[in-house]
DNA sequence: AATCGGTCGAAAT
DNA sequence: TCGACCGATT
């Protein structure tokens, strides 16, 4: 499912890719996905229980395409469902159960063409099926996770955690999720397409520039996703319109009932708030800790009592044997494969006796397998044995090496132990079961170590500080080698750091003043029911929030988004950096908000504080590296491992203020792709912009949420040189979206801007 | 202009 | 199941 027409909005950043260009890197995998592309092959076949594994088959071509290529897959698998979900699901069992008979039907009149369409839509994939698809990448050592709940979360849990380095999956979900990277539309060749989250400010159908991972997120709730349905008339670009002129959700809905054009149900605020705390919040499993933790960290006033819809919390025992696949992630009863139960022979013999034989090819399958020397023989009977072929073991092997050589445990059995024997002899132990889980999560909980081999040696800092217009060399089509941070927290943390220098932009000046009247002038209702799930955003976020915010109309930064209780988000940390800023400068003033406007001095004078406070964090911060573990740090964002943030030379001279002239060097100091080049500059247009006339939010950075911000993750670089010559990477698209902006932004003189480089189009 | 409902073909082999 | 596409509707 997914958000509908999410991918349409994003054609413009859809980047044709190549796994080929993901090499050595660790890709995620919706496992789920790839099984249940599967099963169209082999529909009947399972439909009518017969043994089959070409769906696994399927499964396992992939992952060895990636291997292939290069990519290191960490599969990860549904687990069970959210209570929130429960309904769905037996909603389309019963349409699967119809599907199901009418496909027998049509099978029994002989119309296979037919009866195959139909089961395909009968089928499920089952847990019984991951656990198949899990003995053959136990095998392989592949890594793989069960997730406790869905898939979607885990992948962007991993990803935050730098386990992997993108995820490969079609539910637009993921982009709600914080994925900082989606490759989709994965054909069989290896072709694909990529999308950034650092590009969605190069988004030309919809403007993003200037908004946080909660705006986006709301926005697409507000849409419909899977935890709430749209109101009616509700798409994608109605619901962008409403988010970009409110900014929350509390006034979409007033402003929504006040027009009378659409029925907003009494209860979609705190459905839409229990749908946007699933997505923040949801359970996942944490291989590095062996237990369930919430996809984000959760922030102080956010109590997981409060939010049975995140999925339970299960106890870390069972939870490992759900993860590495030993239990069944709904019943949490133990996986039985069949062949392993009472003897596979038998079993295995039986089924095929049972099967109308000439159809069942089961037998064939492991073809590859007589190739293979170190199988056991009785391995051989078994169905759901599947092989790499021995080009494949060799490659598998090479991989193997390469990508296990941390592995602490002392792991595994040996490689050559087929499935079947794996199950038969030590399933019961416990022993043996502990040692699988311990050598499970090591491997579960490795870090991508990925670096491009290419790109350092391109552009380690040195040749950073030296040959700064080298990065301006970089290839679009190599953009995604520079994705290279070894660990997902540096990444959020370099976000995290550079959130401060973007606030939400609501270009709508005129809308926005008008948005935030009725709040003014009343402070409505919804400060009251805000007591219930999460405070509400709307009154603390509004009027009554004392300190940070200090534009209503901007109150959304990722940790508060939720309507959890800013005040707390607050109060609780003042030692952070942005906080501490806020406080030591103007915050002192009772005044909630700044306005260029009002006062244009002081506003400046802020501005310039925070920016140069948050440069010379920066500096500071990047005196040390490594200490790049705890999620918690990087939540809070105490100690950023932000990459060496160095002055460009080229400072702009025209740039009016000397702070934001810093900015402006802070932006383009990162590297980009072109994109992303071409959506920070726009920022930066729009930022100038703001602090010409619009109220411009003078939020200090905000505090911290477990990340957010678009345009960013990318070392630093300097700004750009002025003497490129042509290399192709230059050409930057010269996008509408500046035109596209300018609709919005009326754009102010920008003397400072090189247009020059956009001059071409490539495409 | 955008949403929504319908149909169709592809997915895999 | 998903998307791409069409046409009706608001």
């Amino acid at each position: 499912m997914g958000i509908q027409g999410l991918h349409g909005l994003l054609k413009s950043i859809q980047k044709p890719s190549h796994l080929k260009k993901l090499s050595g890197q660790t890709l995620g995998v919706d496992a789920y996905g790839w099984l249940h592309r599967g099963t169209v092959s082999c529909a009947i076949d399972l439909a009518l229980d017969k043994p089959t594994t070409k769906h696994i088959e399927f499964a396992l071509n992939r992952v060895r395409m990636l291997i292939y290529f290069g990519v290191t897959p960490y599969l990860v698998f549904d687990g069970d469902n959210l209570p929130s979900k429960s309904g769905t699901e037996s909603d389309r069992q019963k349409r699967r159960d119809e599907s199901k008979k009418l496909g027998l039907e049509l099978y029994r009149k002989g119309r296979m063409a037919e009866a195959q369409q139909e089961l395909q839509k009968a089928i499920d994939v089952t847990p019984y099926m991951a656990r198949q698809l899990i003995e053959e990448l136990k095998n392989m050592k592949i890594q793989y996770v069960v997730a406790p709940y869905e898939a979607d979360a885990q992948l962007a849990y991993l990803e935050r955690q730098g386990i992997i380095n993108g995820i490969i999956s079609e539910d637009s979900d993921l982009l709600v999720f914080g994925a900082k990277r989606l490759i989709s539309k994965l054909d069989q060749h290896g072709d694909c397409i990529e999308i950034n989250r650092s590009d969605f400010t190069a988004c030309r159908d919809i403007s993003l520039i200037g908004w946080t991972d909660a705006d986006f997120r709301r926005m697409c709730i507000l849409s419909g996703c899977d935890y709430l349905p749209s109101i009616p008339k509700m798409g994608l670009k109605t619901a962008y319109r409403n988010i970009r002129r409110y900014k929350n959700v509390e006034k979409v809905l007033r402003m929504l009932q006040f027009e009378g054009k659409y029925n907003v149900p009494a209860d979609y605020l705190d459905n839409f708030k229990q749908a946007e705390l699933t997505f923040l919040y949801q359970r996942v499993f944490c291989p590095k800790e062996g237990k369930l933790v919430t996809l984000t960290p959760l922030d102080d006033g956010v109590k997981v009592e409060e939010m049975p819809f995140i999925g339970a919390d299960i106890d870390p025992e069972i939870a490992v044997g759900v993860a590495c696949g030993d239990l069944d992630p709904m019943t949490k009863e133990p996986i039985n494969l069949k062949p392993s139960t009472a003897g596979r022979l038998t079993t295995g013999i039986t089924r095929r006796q049972t099967l109308s034989s000439t159809a069942d090819l089961k037998p064939n399958k492991p073809i590859s397998s007589f190739f293979t020397p170190k199988r056991v023989p009785l391995a051989e009977l078994d169905p759901n044995s599947l092989t790499p072929s021995p080009s494949q073991q060799r490659l598998l092997e090479r991989h193997a090496n390469n990508s296990w050589e941390t592995s602490p445990a002392p792991s595994q059995p040996s490689v050559t132990r087929s499935s079947s024997l794996r199950l038969s002899l030590p399933a019961g132990s416990p022993m043996v079961r502990s040692v699988e889980r311990e050598s499970f999560l090591a491997r579960a909980a490795r870090i991508s170590t990925f670096q491009s081999a290419k790109r350092q040696r391109l552009c380690s800092d040195a040749d950073e500080e030296s040959l700064p217009d080298l990065k301006e060399r970089r290839s679009r089509f190599f953009t995604s080698t520079d994705e290279q941070s070894p660990s997902g927290q540096k990444i959020t943390r370099t976000k995290k750091a550079r959130k401060s220098d973007f606030g939400v932009f609501s270009d709508d000046v005129a809308e926005e003043i008008m948005s935030q009247l009725p709040d003014v002038v009343a402070p409505t209702d919804s400060a009251k029911e805000s007591a219930s799930v999460a405070p509400g955003t709307n009154g603390s976020g509004d009027s009554s929030l004392p300190t940070t915010s200090p534009d209503p109309t901007n109150p959304s930064e990722a940790r508060e988004e939720t309507g959890q209780d800013t005040q707390a988000t607050v109060s609780t940390e003042p030692s952070d950096d942005s906080n501490a800023t806020q406080d030591s400068t103007q915050q002192t003033t009772p005044t909630t908000f700044v306005n260029a406007d009002s006062d244009p001095e002081l506003f400046n004078r802020v501005l310039e504080f925070h920016v140069q406070k948050q440069n010379s964090a920066l500096l500071s911060k990047h005196t040390f590296k490594g200490n790049t573990n705890s999620t918690s740090s990087a939540h809070k964002g105490v100690s950023a491992n932000k990459p060496t943030m160095r002055q460009g030379p080229g400072l702009k001279p025209s740039s009016s203020s000397p702070g934001l002239s810093r900015a402006v060097t802070q932006l383009k100091g990162q590297r980009l792709t072109p994109l992303q080049r071409l959506g920070q500059n726009a920022l930066t247009k729009s930022r100038s912009m703001d602090r010409l006339g619009a109220r411009t939010p003078v939020t200090g950075p905000r505090d911290s949420g477990y990340e957010s911000d678009f345009g960013a993750g990318r070392p630093p670089v300097t700004t750009r040189a002025p003497n490129h010559r042509g290399s192709e990477d230059l050409l930057v698209p010269n996008s509408d979206d500046e035109d596209g902006d300018s609709r919005d932004n009326p754009r102010p003189n920008q003397p400072s801007l090189d247009l020059k480089r956009f001059s071409f189009t490539p495409k």
